[in-house]
DNA sequence: ATGAAAGCGCTAACAG
DNA sequence: CTGTTAGCGCTTTCAT
């Protein structure tokens, strides 16, 4: 028995001369680090800052650390920061928004457990947490069409993550509303230039709609000013819906009607999921789909010349 | 002589066999991990998500890798992310706009060598790499002022980093150009709400200026909608000046003037301080400070009723 | 040129 | 309950 006074003593004299423990030495003995590496594709993208945040909270509160490398938008790059964290034994894998090769993924997930985030997994050895895209898209159609809109175009983001899908949702809710003939899709992109062409692309072709849905609220903002570059007002003239709620959307100055992931507890998920195949050693894969949620802001309102209980009160 | 043939034979059997070298293990026995530790303070902010860029691109040529951790703006999570990477045994730590006490800033630099970035040092065991917060506002100033304006009232950012440098250059300029009794600082912060209460506060005392320059870019878009909301239009009535030039200011919807900081040169250059003290143990401190820029875009314009060159083009 | 051995700082297993 | 010891996967040194 050591009294509670030397072992004081001693824990002061370490602090004292700067003793820290070395956590590399204890993970090789441990053969575990406690940390999950986290792969973040864009550090640029608002959108995964609040999923962080989220595998943050979640990690610690297991007494794990998270560690994020970046890979700026490139294949390559992405598999030299997930070759980074393997090398440095971290305990799992949270790929965040990747865009590498899905044999790479699965050569990932042969040594760790790996969750994907913003991308779909169908393989056993990969988790992946997303959000529903389809069920967000004919949401954000729902809520057009509820406002009186029948004239709706959507701006697509050609091969960004989910956009396939959002695509699909708007084109089914179009059709469940008996608007299949109304639907128009321009091809975009997840960014401002993306959203702005759709619009002009969309133009190019046809009149005015009554309203756009847009795949991403960056792409959304890059819509707003090529509209008002068309001379269309927002929302007088023509309504925007964007997708994923990102700060962008929220400031006072854009105020955009968008579709709400869940992205902390997105973030929260994927580290959970990790936590699983680590302690209880699942094997079969789980591919969690979150609900998104549509948040109504000042960028959407009933078409010109329709009277609704809405406008009524607007007169 | 190991034959070439074989050689590649070995390779591609240790390939097959999935072998991935330890960074752990070599880690511990070189007594360094080829890592720099980087505490981020905020991810949520876009000014660094360039910088990091620059850090990173810097470390890969060296030969480096960056492994970032979030103090989600909290003193006490900023140092729990240093002491997991002190723990790490990361090389060198770079400290992006950290909000912790000097002493705990110190005391890490005692173990590793430390650089600041958004934030001054004035000790020779720290460097650090900031811009010219004072010559930045200055240009801002200089600017308007060139335009014709003389009603400038400045927001400021309260306690964030580069706030005071910012205001006292606002405060000489204007006191140079024998405008110090047209100044005006009003308090605000880095936020929307902040820039955007900034020009609630102005206008409490005082009729609209004809100019406002706002601490940074955030808050200069909560000013432009404030400024909307009191029924001034930008630019026409008043013209409007940001700071740091993140993505924010450049979207079309937003089109900002505003003052450039050199971010990814910024990041590169603390990754080289680092470098110098762990190759040349260099002991003295370097306090690089680099020049902004001003970027002039559409909320900038000649005050009503001035007519300049610039004003009669547009007539 | 090749092989053997020591040891980095820690933890876990075991003996006293 | 305390103290000793082996060994994690690698690099470096020293013999051969």
């Amino acid at each position: 028995m050591v009294r509670e006074e030397k072992r004081k003593a001693v824990l002061r004299a370490a602090e004292q001369l700067g003793y820290r423990p070395n956590a590399v030495a204890r993970s090789l003995v441990r053969n575990r680090t406690n940390v999950i590496g986290v792969m973040l594709s864009d550090l640029h993208n608002l959108y995964f800052a609040e999923v962080v945040d989220g595998i943050e909270a979640e990690a610690l509160s297991a007494e794990y650390r998270a560690l994020i490398n970046t890979g700026s938008r490139m294949a390559q790059r992405e598999w030299e920061a997930i070759e980074t964290l393997l090398q440095l034994r971290t305990d799992g894998l949270i790929l965040a928004g990747p865009v590498l090769p899905a044999s790479l993924i699965l050569s990932a997930a042969s040594s760790v457990p790996v969750v994907l985030i913003a991308r779909a997994s169908r393989w056993p050895s990969v988790d992946s947490v997303t959000n529903d895209d389809r069920a967000g898209a004919r949401m954000a159609v729902d809520h057009l069409v509820s406002l009186g809109h029948r004239d709706i175009a959507h701006v697509d983001g050609g091969t960004g993550a989910g956009s396939a899908s959002r695509r699909s949702g708007y084109l089914e809710a179009m059709r469940d509303h008996g608007l299949a003939r109304a639907a128009v899709v321009a091809p975009g992109a997840f960014t401002e230039e993306g959203g702005a062409a759709g619009i002009d692309r969309v133009l190019a072709s046809r009149a005015m709609p009554t309203a756009v849905f847009v795949a991403n609220d960056l792409a959304a903002v890059g819509a707003l000013h090529a509209l008002e570059r068309h001379g269309a007002r927002v929302p007088e003239d023509v309504s925007v819906v964007g997708y994923d709620n990102t700060a962008l959307a929220a400031l006072g100055h854009i105020d955009l009607t968008t579709i709400d992931q869940p992205r902390r507890e997105i973030g929260a998920m994927a580290v959970r999921l990790l936590l699983e195949r680590l302690d209880d050693g699942r094997r079969r894969g789980r591919h969690v789909v979150l609900s998104p949620r549509l948040v109504v802001r000042g960028t959407t309102r009933p078409p010109r010349g329709r009277v609704t209980a809405a406008t009524r009160a607007l007169r």
